[in-house]
DNA sequence: CTCGCTGCAAAGCCTTTGCATTCGC
DNA sequence: GCGAATGCAAAGGCTTTGCAGCGAG
C-alpha cells in the first residue's frame, strides 16, 4: 500500500513518530472515501472495527494528517469539523448541500481553476486553496415535497 | 431609515414584537458594513455604546435576523459563527482570507451566476446560495515575508 | 534510555436552553 | 393582562490541554 509508506516517509522526514494510532486514523479515511468525516465520526468507525483510540488522540491525527497533505478540513457549517482524503496534486472538489435533509453530494470538477488565475491577477493574493459550498434542495427532496403537495390538495379535494 | 422599517414590518407580519434589542443588533452590523462578526464581537461593540444586551439575546436575534433575510452566515473555518448585512437581491459576495494574517477580503462580484445554472442543469439541484471562500496569502504578508528573506540574507552576509 | 505519543479527565470555547422576570401590544 | 422576549446561569457539544504512563527508535 503506496500511501501507508508515504505517510511513514512524512513522518520519518519530520523527525515523528510512526504508531499504531496514525495508521488506523489514515486507514479510516482510505476505506471511507467521498465521505466528510467528523472526530467522533472516526471514533465510532474505529470502535467498530475494536480499535479503541482515544478522541484526544484522533483530534490531534486528523490535525497532523492535513498538515501533512493527507487529509483536508472541510465545512459545512454544521459546528463540526470534518476531513476527507485529499486528492494528491487537486484543489479541492465542491459540495451541494442539501438544505432539506442534509445530504451532501460532491461535483467531481474542479471549476474555479479559470477563475482563481483572475482572481490572482486582480488582487495580487496568492490562492493556496479555496472552498466551494452550493446550498439547495436535491431532486429526492424536491420529489418528496412535491408529492407531499399533490397528497394535501388529494385531502382537500376528498374533504370537499 | 428604510431598513428598520423594514425590520419592524418582518416583524409585524410574523407576529413578533418590535424590542430595542432587535433594533440594536441590526444596528451594529449597519454600523459594520464589511466586517464579519461574531456573536461575541456584536457584544462588544454593543457594550463600547452602553447597550448591554445578553449573549443569549444576540444569538437568538442573529438567528432571527437571519431567518428574516437580513444577515447571512458565514463560516471561515475559525470556529466561530460570523453574520454579516446581506445585500437585497444579491447572492453572498466571496471571500479572500489569508492564511498567514487571518485578514478577509472581499471581492464584490458573484462570479458564480453561470456556474450555478449549469450545476443546476447537470445535477437537477434547486440551488438557493452558495459560499465560496479563496484562500492565500495577501500582497501584504507576501511583501513582508519578501522582507524578511532579503533580512535574513542580508544577516547571513554580514557574518561572512 | 529518551523523548514523543497516548489516554484519561479536566478545562475551554462557543452556543443553546430552562426558567423567572420584564415588557410589547 | 397575556404571551413573547429577555437575562441569567446552567447545561451542552465539540475541541484542546495537562499530565502520568507507555512505547518507538
Amino acid at each position: 500500500m503506496k500511501i501507508y509508506e508515504k505517510l511513514r516517509n512524512e513522518l520519518k522526514k519530520r523527525h515523528l513518530r510512526i504508531t499504531s494510532q496514525r495508521e488506523a486514523v489514515l486507514s479510516i479515511f482510505l476505506e471511507n472515501q467521498g465521505e466528510h468525516l467528523t472526530a467522533d465520526e472516526v471514533y465510532e468507525k474505529l470502535s467498530h472495527k475494536n480499535s479503541h483510540i482515544s478522541k484526544a488522540t484522533i483530534y490531534r491525527t486528523v490535525d497532523l494528517l492535513k498538515e501533512m497533505g493527507f487529509l483536508s478540513k472541510v465545512n459545512f457549517g454544521d459546528g463540526m469539523e470534518r476531513y476527507e482524503v485529499k486528492e494528491p496534486n487537486s484543489h479541492q472538489h465542491h459540495h451541494l448541500i442539501c438544505t432539506k435533509c442534509g445530504r451532501i453530494y460532491e461535483i467531481k470538477e474542479d471549476l474555479l481553476e479559470e477563475l482563481e488565475k483572475l482572481i490572482e491577477e486582480k488582487t495580487g493574493f496568492k490562492i493556496v486553496d479555496h472552498q466551494l459550498n452550493f446550498y439547495g434542495i436535491c431532486p429526492r427532496c424536491q420529489a418528496l415535497s412535491e408529492e407531499k403537495e399533490s397528497k394535501k390538495k388529494a385531502i382537500q379535494h376528498s374533504i370537499k
